[in-house]
DNA sequence: AAACAGCTAAACACTA
DNA sequence: GTAGTGTTTAGCTGTT
């Protein structure tokens, strides 16, 4: 937490993000939640300013407009459009009660139009002033409703903590409240865009690029990180050379985009509007030529991917020219282009954030930073298949011990077991001899069916040991035997890892098979079939679990149900490994979760030992291993049951006993029988 | 440093 | 003869 606040300190401050105006509402996010009152003080705060910014750059653009007309009706011998701009951006702002008298009723405005005293021009002005005038009282009365929306919110945010029972329900609590804030405040911001861009449009907004000390340039850059700013600039710049001859806006450039007040985007130049040519701006430079005739950012699947556009077309021409017509530069499209790109600036908010909580979890859990690394790949596991591929395809599949990337510092075993693999995983996985289902004598279940799906798609080794593995394959089964070859195809079923180098893991599967004591070959009338001795499963390697004593009585308690239990449910119980986690060895599970964990175990070690053990075959011991651990000389010690109850439960387990089923209705009708 | 565990490779035997 | 299965040994690496 601490580690945490002071990350979110020093690297996400607003002097970072945004070149301190302040005004950027998603740097709340994930800030540290004791501190969260006085943030949301200066979330409101920095929303004052954002609206105060907001009026003033309304107010002191009228003033110029009101000021450059009376100039230009007053002295209309005299033109010093120098001077008048130097004047101009000098201004300083005004209060709005000097201005909001001059708005002028229907009425009035009906009676000057029927007394025809004014030209046309003066006309024009007027009406103008007018909309500019009422624009910016919908502003404020917009800016005032938002305000209060949020004041409420923030009360309610600060009522809602105040009696927030658990921690965690106040962090969730918090980070709706800050979504919702976020929102809010984008919103605000992106009617703010809309009123000032209606300005810039009725030609209300005449700003320059160059012109200093502009109030919008100011709030743009309150909006937009400092890099984009500046690729914003270099792009405004080219642009206006561009455009600068056209003459589709004359008289007024309310819609150049070189003005401040919309943040450019790359995408905008990516559809140059005269050509359609897609221009490379980003990443490979300039020079590079667009990748091919064919290809476009906008553009896939024969779909216009132009937020909210969606239109399908047959070919890449016609596009273009949808992309021309209906994507040119206008004030849409631009509204349009600033929404996409604050949603880029979101996202990238967004991916700093958890960035940076990715690094303080890592630091918290003592784990070497892979930080460079550490943004999140697409969930495109095929990418990751290559990745893998390529790292092990240099040496033998298995033989990833050997591959450069070290194995990172023992995690925690609760986050890394129980955690769904991200991308950043799969550095971890591969190189490690003792996997950590071993080591940890984890259950790999949790993390199997948790994580089924990547393992079943992605080519990357799981972080068991063949004997974890072969073994939750037999207990999985339904008879808790499988022959060689059925775990064959659980492997390559389950994990896509074990699709090829089929020798050589084949040959480890036996290997494993014929090395440990655990695994018991049981001649069927069919065969053989492999079964697992749970016992010497865990008697393979000492735990030294500093369990609370009581939790080792109480589980022992458990097993004691020995007599009354079926040996099926024994069998189950050990079977799953319910581990005597402690708050050393797992982190956070409580004793009550844990209790709740091993009865759920329970029940479903009974629903298991009531599938097998009635209808199963007569000819086949349905618990073969069972049968193995009567015969066994030592007794039950105590201590070897400290380690080795794993938390599966039902809900994790069942699935995998369809997916079971299933595996098993290919294997023939041996089980029918 | 030694013991241990796990992985890989390989040789060999047996059987269908 | 071949493929599948099962056993065993050896060498290596990483962990304890």
């Amino acid at each position: 937490m601490m580690q945490e606040s002071g990350t979110e300190a020093t690297s996400n401050g607003p002097a970072n993000q945004n070149g301190g105006a302040g005004a950027e509402p998603t740097s709340r996010e994930g800030r540290p939640k004791s501190a969260t009152p006085s943030v949301e003080v200066s979330a409101a705060d920095l929303l004052h300013l954002q609206q105060h910014q907001a009026l003033q750059v309304a107010r002191q653009i009228l003033l110029q407009q009101q000021q450059q007309q009376q100039q230009s009706q007053q002295n209309t011998g005299r033109k010093s459009p120098k001077a008048n701009d130097k004047q101009q951006g000098l201004q300083v702002p005004v209060s709005v009660a000097m201005m909001t008298p001059q708005v002028i009723t229907p009425q009035q405005m009906q009676q000057i139009l029927q007394q025809q005293v004014l030209s046309p021009q003066q006309l024009q002005v007027l009406l103008q002033q007018q909309q500019a005038l009422m624009l910016q009282q919908q502003l404020q009365e917009f800016y005032k409703k938002q305000q209060e929306q949020l004041h409420l919110q923030l009360l309610q945010q600060q009522q809602q903590q105040q009696h927030a029972g658990s921690k965690q329900s106040k962090e969730q609590q918090v980070s709706a409240q800050q979504l919702a804030f976020q929102q809010q405040l984008l919103q605000v911001q992106q009617v703010q865009q809309q009123h000032l861009l209606n300005l810039q449009r009725q030609g209300l907004l005449t700003i320059q690029p160059g012109q200093p000390g502009l109030p919008m340039h100011s709030l743009t850059q309150a909006m937009i990180p400092a890099e984009l700013q500046q690729l914003w600039k270099e792009v405004t710049n080219a642009h206006v050379k561009e455009e600068h001859n056209s003459s589709s806006n004359n008289g007024h450039r309310g819609l150049d985009l070189s003005s401040p007040a919309p943040p450019k985007n790359p995408l905008l130049n990516q559809h140059a509007p005269t050509n359609g040519q897609y221009m490379s701006h980003k990443r490979d430079g300039p020079t590079l030529e667009e990748p091919s005739p064919h290809s476009h950012p906008l553009y896939g699947h024969g779909v216009c991917k132009w937020p909210g556009c969606e239109a399908v077309f047959d070919d890449f021409q016609s596009f273009l020219k949808h992309l021309n017509n209906e994507h040119a530069l206008d004030d849409r499209s631009t509204a349009q282009c600033r929404v996409q790109m604050q949603v880029v600036q979101q996202l990238e908010l967004q991916l700093a954030k958890d960035k940076e909580r990715l690094q303080a979890m890592m630091t918290h859990l003592h784990v070497k930073s892979t930080e460079p690394k550490a943004t999140p790949q697409p969930l495109n596991l095929v990418s990751n298949v290559t990745l893998s591929k390529s790292a092990s395809e240099a040496s033998p599949p298995l033989s990833l011990p050997q591959t450069p990337t070290t194995p990172t510092a023992p995690l925690t075993p609760l986050s890394q077991t129980h955690s769904v693999i991200t991308a950043n995983n799969l550095h971890n996985v591969g190189p490690m001899r003792r996997r950590y289902s071993e080591k940890y004598n984890m259950p790999i279940s949790p993390d199997l069916s948790q994580n089924k799906e990547f393992y079943m798609n992605a080519d990357v080794r799981p972080p068991f040991t063949y004997a974890s593995l072969i073994r939750q394959a037999i207990l999985e089964s339904p008879e808790k035997q499988l022959t060689l070859n059925e775990i064959y195809n659980w492997f390559t079923r389950m994990f896509a890892y074990f699709r090829r180098n089929a020798a050589t893991w084949k040959n480890a599967v036996r290997h494993n098979l014929s090395l440990h004591k655990c695994f018991v070959r049981v001649e069927n009338v069919k065969g053989a079939v492999w079964t697992v001795d749970e016992i010497e499963f865990q008697k393979r390697r000492p735990q030294k679990i500093s369990g609370s004593p009581a939790l080792v009585k109480n589980i022992q308690t458990n097993l004691g149900y020995g007599p009354t239990l079926s040996a099926a449910f024994q069998a189950s119980m050990a079977e799953n490994n319910i581990p005597l986690y402690t708050t050393a060895s797992i982190g956070s599970p409580t004793l009550n979760s844990l209790a709740n964990a091993i009865r759920e175990e329970m029940n479903g070690a009974m629903d298991h030992g009531n599938s097998n053990g009635s209808d199963s075959s007569p000819g086949r011991s349905p618990l073969p291993a069972m049968h193995h651990i009567s015969v066994k000389e030592e007794p039950l010690d105590p201590d070897d049951h400290e380690g080795p109850l794993s938390l599966v439960t039902t809900a994790n387990h069942s699935p995998d006993f369809d997916d079971h089923r299933d595996y098993e209705d290919e294997q023939g009708p041996d089980d029918m029988l």
